[in-house]
DNA sequence: CGGTCATATTTTGCATACAAAATTTAACTT
DNA sequence: AAGTTAAATTTTGTATGCAAAATATGACCG
C-alpha cells in the first residue's frame, strides 16, 4: 500500500478562468456594465469557449456577472442602492463572524490577531495604505476563521467579492481612517473580553463607517462621469 | 414608435435546466452525494451536454452540487456539522430579515402577513401538515419581502436551498409544533409592535428550534442507515 | 478463491462546428 | 438629412466530436 502522495489534480480550466476572471474583475480590469465578449476573452484567456462560458455562468451564480439572454454577460455594475443593501447584508455577516469569533477564538489566534493589529497601527503610523489595507484585511479574515464556521465564512467571502471592485478606489481620508482604526482597537479589547455583544456592536458600526466611506467616494466618482455624459 | 409588448424572451436552456436541477435535488429525487451523470441527465432533460454543464456548473456556484475534478459533479451531502454551521448562517440571516421588517413593514403588508397567520392557524388546527408548510413558507418569504433588501432575501433563499432537501422529510411532532405556532405569534406581535429586536430574538429562537427538529430527524434517519450499511 | 495487472469501456473535459439571435452596416425613401 | 428597411456581420447558444482521465472488466498468478 502506497502513502497516497499522488494526488495534485491541478484545477480544471473552468476553474482557472474564473478565478481569473474574478480577479479581473474585482481590480476593475473589465469596468462595471462593460460586455464579456466571448470570442475576445477566450482568446485572452487561451482558452476555447466552452470553459470560457462555463466560468461565467459560475461567475453569475455569485453575483458578480449579469447574464442577459441572447445577449451574453456584463459586469455587474451596482447602483447606490445596490451598494446600500449589500453593505446592510455585509454588516449583518460580519457582526454575526464577530459575535461568534468572540465566544470562539483561541487564545493562540487571539494572540496572532493583536500581533497583526500592531502591524496595522505601524503601517497607519507610517501612513503606508497598501500595507494597511493588506492587514486590514488578513485581521478580518483571521476574525471570520476564528468564528469557526466555514459556511458563514463562504457567505461572506461571496458578498464581500462583489464589493470589492468598489473598494479598490477607496483611499479613506485621514479622519475616517483614524476611526477606523480605533475600532479596530475596540475589536481587540471585545475580542479579549470574550464578549460577543460588544462585538458584534464594534462591526456593525465599523460596517456602517465603511459604508459612508464607500458612498461618499462613489457619490464624488459618478457625478462628475455623469455630468461629462450628459454635458452640452 | 410600437409599444415594445414583445420581448417575452423565454428563458435560456441551460437557466431552464438549471431550474429543473435545483427543483429534483430540492425534493430529493437526486439523493445527497449521488453522482450527477452527464449523459443520462441530457437524455432525461433532452438537453444536449453543454447547457447542462452549465447549469451544474451554476449549481456548484449555489452550493447545491460539489464538483470532483474530472469526476463529475455530486449532489451535497451535508455532515450534521455542516448543517449546524448552515442554520447558524439562515438563523443570522432570518435575524436581519426579521429586524428589518420590523422597520420597514408597511400597514399593507402586515395586514397580509397577518391574514395568512390565521389561514396558518387553521390549517394547524386542522393538522394540515402540506397547508402548513405552504402557508409557512409564504409567511417567512413575505416577511423577507418586508426587508425590503433584494441583496438579503438573495442570500437567505441561496443558503436556504441548502435545507431544503432536507426539511422536506421534517415531520414535526406535535409539541414542536405548537412551539413554531406560538413564536409566529409572537412575530406577528413585533411586527406590529414595529420592535425589531424582540423581532429579532423571536426568529433567532425560532431557528433554533427548526434546527434542533431537523437535527433529530438526520440522527434517526442517518443512523439506522449507516447500521445497515456496516451491520455483519 | 483472492489479488494484481493489463485491457476495454465509460465518462468527463475541452475544442470545434453549426444554428439562431442580435447588432451593425448600408442602401433607399421621403 | 433623418428615418426606415434589408442585407451582412458579429455574437451568442447549442450540439457534436475528440482526447484524456477514470472506471469497469477480465485474464492471469499466487
Amino acid at each position: 500500500m502506497t502513502a497516497d502522495i499522488i494526488a495534485i489534480p491541478r484545477a480544471a480550466l473552468h476553474e482557472q478562468v474564473a478565478h481569473r476572471l474574478r480577479q479581473m474583475l474585482v481590480e476593475n480590469r473589465i469596468l462595471p456594465g462593460a460586455k464579456l465578449n466571448e470570442r475576445e476573452l477566450s482568446e485572452v484567456l487561451k482558452v476555447s469557449r466552452t470553459p470560457l462560458r462555463e466560468a461565467i455562468k459560475m461567475l453569475a451564480a455569485e453575483g458578480l456577472v449579469e447574464l442577459l439572454t441572447n445577449r451574453g454577460a456584463i459586469a455587474v455594475e451596482l447602483t447606490e442602492t445596490d451598494v446600500l443593501n449589500t453593505f446592510e447584508v455585509m454588516a449583518g455577516l460580519e457582526a454575526q463572524s464577530g459575535e461568534l469569533a468572540a465566544q470562539r477564538i483561541t487564545d493562540d489566534e487571539l494572540l496572532e490577531v493583536k500581533a497583526m493589529h500592531f502591524e496595522m497601527l505601524a503601517a497607519y503610523t507610517r501612513r503606508d495604505l497598501p500595507a494597511y489595507y493588506r492587514l486590514n484585511a488578513a485581521i478580518h479574515s483571521a476574525i471570520n476563521a476564528a468564528a469557526k464556521n466555514p459556511v458563514l465564512t463562504a457567505t461572506y467571502n461571496q458578498v464581500n467579492a462583489r464589493l470589492q471592485a468598489l473598494r479598490f478606489r477607496s483611499n479613506q481620508d485621514g479622519d475616517k481612517w483614524t476611526s477606523a482604526v480605533r475600532e479596530h482597537g475596540l475589536m481587540i479589547e471585545a475580542l479579549e473580553a470574550r464578549h460577543p455583544a460588544a462585538m458584534r456592536q464594534v462591526l456593525l458600526d465599523h460596517l456602517t463607517n465603511k459604508r459612508d466611506v464607500v458612498i461618499a467616494q462613489i457619490r464624488v466618482a459618478i457625478q462628475p462621469a455623469l455630468r461629462r455624459t450628459n454635458k452640452a
